[in-house]
DNA sequence: ATGCGCTATGCATAAAAGTCATAACGGAGA
DNA sequence: TCTCCGTTATGACTTTTATGCATAGCGCAT
């Protein structure tokens, strides 16, 4: 038996960023490429597009800047707000976990 | 932009708890039926009947002993384990929503 | 006997998620 | 200049999951 847990923001109900979320952009990030990055994280570059489009569309923020075409094909790097963001996050989501799981072990298997 | 957070708890990967379940084996605590919960808390009968089964499988507990037909037309009631296991989920989101939303307003909103 | 409100469940429908196919872009090298 | 390559960008289809509908059976009370 094991504790889960999600976190994530919403704008007007709809969700706008999440753990996943958070991976596809450290992951842009890190690879300079959506397409890579889908691929690093295990989904389809089909999904990775829809989650970015969603994102800014709902946050109002532009997060990554695109190009198709060009040396290497083109690629992706975040913006400075998508940085803000994701450290803003990671800020949120740390020592979340712990707690959790703590008073999970404390409460089911004291 | 909200903070939204859900805790649930898993059996195989499988999850067999988490907030909507708890609404309902309070709200057939509190109706004595499992008809009369879900209307309460607005789900079909349909759902709340599968998110038992669904529950009692995967504990391998029986949670909810059931009558079809006689006074009433029959209900439901909670067995001692279900109320075992809902008291200790209780227990567990206590507290971790106001630690969630108390983070958010600090790291988004300072 | 009949009615009532409940449990129980198969089946159809709807919604969501995932997959596939295709187009366009623009630098690099032949 | 022209083709190739890896990328972004989307529409359309398929598969999976969730939801809702319809119907049957139960047993007390009248």
């Amino acid at each position: 038996m094991d504790i889960k847990s999600k976190l994530w923001i919403e704008v007007e109900g709809e969700p706008v960023f999440g753990r996943g979320r958070r991976f596809l952009l450290q992951a842009i990030d890190q690879y300079g490429s959506i397409n890579q990055a889908a691929k690093e994280i295990s989904i389809s570059y089909r999904k990775a597009w829809s989650y970015i489009k969603a994102m800014e569309e709902r946050l109002g923020i532009k997060l990554v800047e695109r190009q198709a075409g060009g040396k290497n094909g083109g690629g992706a790097v975040l913006t400075k707000d998508a940085r803000e963001f994701l450290k803003k996050y990671e800020q949120m989501e740390e020592g979340i976990r712990e707690i959790i799981d703590e008073k999970f072990r404390r409460i089911f298997y004291r």
